[in-house]
RNA sequence: GGGCGAGUGGCGGAACGGCAGACGCGCCGGCUUUAGGAGCCGGUGUCGCAAGACGUGCGAGUUCGAAUCUCGCCUCGCCCACCA
């Protein structure tokens, strides 16, 4: 018998990962072992991780992102499917201009010599990613087909410009995108200076119109918490709008948004957002002077100052009147910072009896008060207190509809505004359309150019890509660096070849990854942006790993784009991604999000270095569910690198053993695997041949239960408990060892189940092992084992025996042992005997295989 | 303020109506080693000599039986936050 030690530093050589793994992965890369093929007749699978942005340094967090669906990945693959899992780079974006900025280097090669850095790292985890298909969106050949897709769009009325507010940094004189405005404050990322909103014009993409298909996540297999964020984010009210006639001639009535049409009767004035195009005409001369300081300090305010939480209600009158419909009543019309100029119509009608921002705004101003709905059957509330809504309220003081539920008057008097010619049933989202334009350099530029005679028309395909030009002057002006680019600018109109402008916004990155995945599937098509057949064949995603982060950009976009192009004719399918999987975040020791100004980063190079690459997988894998993520410590990957170099132990072929011929299921055994003693060393002969009988049997259950578990614990993303499991297996088998099994067929069918199982997770040791045992190259190219469902069940059970629920003794039984011998044997038991004292049992409960509950109360 | 999620040993976690603490870290003891390290074997929720009792954030409830289901509260995390 060769013990581990032996085996460690004896004839098998020492556990060392840096003899083999680098090797293998060369081996891997030269043999193209993970190139999806098109015209593999297998049933495709795409499997997809979110591809990084280039920062330079792949840190622990890439680790764990990416181990975890490349376990699937090859699990999949292992059990038949055709597995396309590809990598690439989300390489635009403004962390790169600031570091051109900052350095003064020049994007292009910044990225580049970035990604190359990353690629490399990214080798080192072993994952089967095809680079074949590597996509790099700031690459022309890439951003071409960005460029033209949003001349689709632009063709198909999805995209458009008009005048939008927008953040931007007084100091730097710069615009800033919406991730760039920091913390409670919304300061500037890089001054820290309060930002405050500017009027540009800007490009968009059409959002809005798929506002209710987004809605629908029948068929996709999302997690809850996304679905929710996106629904939210969406934000779908259901009410009415309701005409407000106003009193002054020739002026249109001012239509107004309510979730609580059922209120109206209560509404006694109304309120403009400071922005309502109506309140230049209706504002009387007397108020203008006030009215004009009130909308231009709101338009000057930070947004934190009109967000704020200790509102001040503020607001002035503008003069005229309108008429409630419903009451006849006249109600003073006024602005106010509250209503918010984007939602609904920009107005409403103010309720302050059942709307908690209107009443603070009521007492504030000392408007009345009305209360026109009162929960069931109760009184009126006292005089100008605030009424807290309920499930159960009727209409009071509300013409014909008093006493009316709540619920049903709000369709009745929607429906009575309706046939009034007042408005009527209304629906209104919070999703705004998505603001595409960003006046920075390091993007894909909008294919567009200005002509004085024709306007803004689309470069031609031909024409495509309009390139970003070198040699561009960084330093923050207040415009676009492309603007100060002559030659740029310089264009000519398509329509009538004139002199014509360049458009000098750049997208938004999250255009460019709103398709990434399309490309994916013909990366090096130079005629279209993707090949019909290919994405027919690939797409949609099965399944799509990423962080929860992007639910609402990300996630959102790329549905949308989908669906656009769908309706444009380019695609056939609705949904992009079918299932989704979000990994936790690891975070700093500090439990604080990882980043380089706080120190926090974890860097697993000197790890690798260490341990290997497989022990940093398996470790990054064994800390907790996959999911939930967590502070990052690496204390424990020492137990990893103890399992790994125990299995490097185990897995050394014995002296002797015939390696000719599977042990494993699925690749049929030469000989029987009843469990015959083994046929060198271990005590083989008189009493212990039956206990060596039964450790084969048990090892035999314990290798098939392992089989059983471990796949569906990877398919659910539990790899964890998947790690876990395996440990059991290799404890049981050097248990087994130490029985003198080494050597026999229950052995050899133990070991090499544990390396096809451990394979997916510890892809290099695998190989390696598989390789020195005379297994054919490569294990990953092996069928997923199968488990014998016999020989995972036991013949004998022990039950727990309770009384009254608190455990008091095990039975041992075999299973097929019937429910009376059992509660005899239960209610005989010393131990039961001794706990009842006496007491009778007034029944017994017993649930088959798993427990007896002795009840002796009532 | 609203929504969602989570609270289990010294630590990461497992179990998700049925033996709480799998697996691992750490710690304690032993073997081995010139020594250090590594490795191997055993132990390790709390109290108790033991029998046993107690134990999954707190309090109630449902159940033969609750970490798990229900209700209320506390704490932490994430997302959205004047959305009419």
């Amino acid at each position: 018998m060769t013990t581990d030690t032996e085996a460690r530093t004896g004839r098998a050589g020492r556990f060392d990962p840096a003899s083999y793994e680098q090797g293998w992965r060369e081996r891997w890369q030269a043999d193209a072992l993970y190139r999806a093929d098109d015209e593999d007749p297998r049933q495709k699978h795409y499997l997809l991780t979110m591809y990084p942005y280039p920062s330079g340094d792949l840190h622990i967090g890439h680790w764990y992102a990416a181990t975890g669906p490349d376990i699937v990945a090859r699990m999949r693959r292992m059990q038949g499917l055709n597995v396309m899992f590809p990598m690439g780079f989300d390489s635009f974006g403004l962390p790169t201009e600031n570091a051109a900025i900052d350095r003064g280097v020049d994007p292009a090669t910044w990225t580049a010599a970035n990604i190359d850095q990353m690629r490399a790292q990214f080798r080192t985890m072993g994952c089967m990613f095809d680079w074949s298909r590597e996509v790099v969106t700031s690459d022309p050949a890439y951003y071409r087909w960005t460029q033209w897709l949003f001349g689709e769009f632009f063709k198909a009325g999805l995209a458009y410009k008009a005048m939008a507010p927008v953040d931007w940094c007084p100091r730097d004189q710069v615009v800033l995108a919406r991730e760039q405005v920091e913390g409670p404050n919304r300061v500037c990322w890089r001054c820290g200076t309060p930002v405050v909103k500017r009027d540009l014009e800007q490009w968009f993409f059409r959002t809005t119109r798929y506002a209710d298909e987004l809605l629908d996540f029948r068929g996709i297999d999302w997690p809850e918490p996304i679905r929710l964020m996106q629904t939210n984010w969406i934000g779908r009210s259901e009410g009415a709008e309701i005409d407000f006639p106003v009193e002054a001639d020739g002026v249109d009535p001012i239509r107004v948004f309510t979730t609580r049409p059922d209120t109206v009767f209560g509404a006694t004035f109304m309120v403009l957002a400071p922005e309502h195009p109506a309140v230049v005409v209706l504002t009387t001369p007397d108020r203008r002077a006030e009215v004009e300081a009130y909308v231009e300090r709101a338009r000057r305010e930070t947004e934190i100052d009109r967000m704020s939480a200790e509102r001040e209600r503020s607001g002035v009158f503008i003069g005229p009147y309108a008429v409630n419909p419903m009451t006849n009543e006249r109600i003073p019309i006024w602005i106010a910072d509250y209503v918010l100029p984007g939602y609904g119509t920009g107005a409403i009608m103010a309720v302050p009896a059942h709307d908690e921002r209107d009443y603070d705004f009521a007492r504030r101003h000392e408007l009345p008060i009305r209360y026109v709905v009162a929960p069931t059957g109760g009184e009126a509330p006292a005089e100008g207190a605030f009424v807290e809504h309920t499930s159960d309220e009727v209409l009071v003081d509300s013409g014909e509809f008093s006493g009316m539920s709540a619920a049903d008057a709000i369709g009745a008097i929607a429906q009575q505004l309706a046939d009034l010619g007042l408005g009527g049933p209304a629906v209104t989202y919070r999703l705004r359309d998505w603001l595409v334009s960003r006046q920075r350099y390091w993007g894909a530029p909008i294919p567009i150019v200005y002509c004085p005679e024709h306007g803004a028309q689309l470069v031609p395909e031909a024409e495509l890509p309009v390139r970003l030009p070198e040699g561009v002057d960084f330093a923050p002006t207040g415009v676009s660096p492309l603007q100060s680019h002559a030659e740029f600018l310089r264009a000519t109109c398509p329509v009538c070849g004139a002199e014509a402008r360049r458009e000098t916004d750049t997208m938004d990155t999250f255009v460019d990854s709103s398709w990434y995945f399309l490309r994916y599937c013909s990366p090096h098509d130079e005629l279209r942006a993707w090949d019909p057949e290919a994405v027919k064949r690939w797409m949609p995603v099965d399944l799509y790993t990423g962080g929860a982060e992007h639910a609402v950009l990300h996630l959102l976009y790329a549905r949308f784009f989908i669906k656009a192009l769908r309706d444009i004719g380019h695609l056939s399918f609705d949904e992009p991604f079918l299932a989704l999987r979000n990994q936790g975040q690891i975070l700093g020791a500090d439990h604080q999000r990882m980043s380089k100004s706080r120190g926090n980063v974890a860097n697993p190079d000197e790890l690798v270095a260490r341990y290997g690459s497989d022990v940093v997988r398996l470790f990054l894998m064994f800390i907790g569910p996959w999911d939930q993520g967590g502070p990052w410590n690496a204390s424990g990957i020492e137990g990893i690198h103890r399992f790994l170099g125990r299995v490097w132990a185990q897995a050394q072929p014995e002296p002797g053993e015939a390696v000719e011929g599977s042990a494993v299921p699925g690749m049929p055994p030469a000989q029987s695997l009843a469990g015959e003693p083994p046929g060198s060393g271990g005590p083989a002969a008189g009493e212990l041949l039956g206990t060596i009988e039964e450790m084969s049997r048990a090892l035999r259950r314990a290798t098939h239960i392992t089989i059983r578990d471990v796949g569906e614990d990877y398919a659910d993303f539990h790899f964890n408990t998947a790690i876990s499991k395996l440990m059991e297996l290799s404890n049981a088998i050097g248990k087994a060892r130490d029985t003198g099994l080494a050597g026999s067929a229950a052995y050899g069918e133990a070991i090499e189940a544990l390396l096809l199982l451990l394979a997916p997770a510890a892809p290099h040791i695998a190989e390696e092992l598989w390789s020195r045992r005379g297994r054919p190259y490569s294990i990953h190219l092996q069928a997923w084992p199968t488990f014998d469902a016999a020989l995972a069940t036991a013949d004998t059970l022990e039950l727990p025996v309770q009384i009254d629920g608190k455990l008091r003794d095990r039975l041992v039984v075999t299973v097929d042992t019937p429910a009376e011998e059992i509660e005899r044997l239960a209610l005989a038991s010393e131990r039961v005997q001794a706990h009842l004292g006496g007491r009778p049992p007034r029944r017994v409960v017993q649930i088959p295989g798993r427990l007896v509950n002795i009840v002796t109360s009532g």
